[in-house]
DNA sequence: CGGTCTCTTGACGGAGTTCAAAGCTAGTGG
DNA sequence: CCACTAGCTTTGAACTCCGTCAAGAGACCG
């Protein structure tokens, strides 16, 4: 990429800062932006039937998080993605997006492969899921994301791997 | 697209055909093909700890696959995938693939786009998965996937679901 | 301190699995 | 074209993992 491809780049994204707590998406709107996190810890949920929050994705520094379904069909959002920590990110919106892909054919290798390696990392992660039952997910999880396992309460940990709390407290104990 | 270009891409397909029970993909191997089915019906699974058989996709006529992971990476495939019935494919192999798209802009954004709708695939089926149980499963599968269920026997459609065959005997029973 | 959020404990229940056996079906070869 | 066999589907009983409910114990923050 030549310097003035990535200065017209970089150009396109906007720094923010949301406090803990604050929504990135809300369920209802339409995802306009993919955010990249520069520091902090975000979680992605939905409500289920009974009103209770299932948690989908965690996403840290240096990973991207946006609603693809949402983004690329510009449809309204089922999930939330909210900041667990104060949480500051490069966001970039879609309309300017699409006008750099059009402009800098790099660009499309470059999201290309990052949505290829979003399908891989999704399809591992379905694999781990498949293949374990609820105390080795627990172990694996702890084991292998440490950094989320220090920075996650564990009920939301528990929402993640799909199991209630007061079972991932038995796990614990036993 | 150019119709020299066109031509350039459509060049670097193959035609081939498979019999029932043949193998596109054997675990261990390294998968050097995307294949768009022509005609017929595959399942993707792997064998688990124990022997048996786990589905984790099907793919008939006019869709695409591969795996993912070992096309991408390059690394040996964890995956079997298998004609279930006489199936015939356009097939593309990585090396020209890749040469197509440095030649050919366009093409980025076609790969790009088939991989962001492959995201959004996998999470609506992820989902699906997560918000029902064994019984809604079984029926929200016969009603909207009424091609699969027609083709494929009961004991893989038990498998792609998750669940046993003595267990779906049970649901279609009662 | 007081209240809300988080984590733990234990009793009970249900969805789905396992195992064993028997009945059915369809492909194959003679 | 039939018979045989291997593969597929069904049954039922015992069992397991994990969810639900209810209650209480910590812990964090104003």
């Amino acid at each position: 990429m030549s310097e003035d491809e990535f200065e017209a780049f970089y150009a396109c994204f906007e720094e923010k800062t949301y406090a803990k707590r604050a929504f990135l998406l809300k369920e209802g709107e339409t995802c306009h932006h993919k955010h990249f996190i520069l520091n902090g810890l975000v979680r992605s949920f939905y409500f289920d039937e009974r009103g209770a929050e299932n948690i989908t994705q965690f996403a840290l520094e240096n990973w991207w998080v946006t609603d693809t379904e949402s983004f690329v069909l510009q449809k309204s959002s089922n999930i939330n993605i909210q900041a667990i920590e104060e949480t500051t990110t490069l966001s970039v919106e879609k309309s300017e997006l699409e006008k750099r892909l059009h402009q800098i054919p790099l660009l499309e290798r470059f999201f290309r492969i990052m949505a290829e390696n979003m399908v891989i990392a999704i399809q591992r992660g379905n694999d781990f899921y498949m293949k374990m039952n609820g105390k080795d997910r627990y172990e694996h999880f702890v084991h292998w994301l440490p950094d989320f396992a220090q920075r996650v309460p564990l009920y939301m940990i528990a929402s993640y791997l799909d199991l209630t709390p007061e079972y991932l407290s038995q796990l614990r104990k036993g």
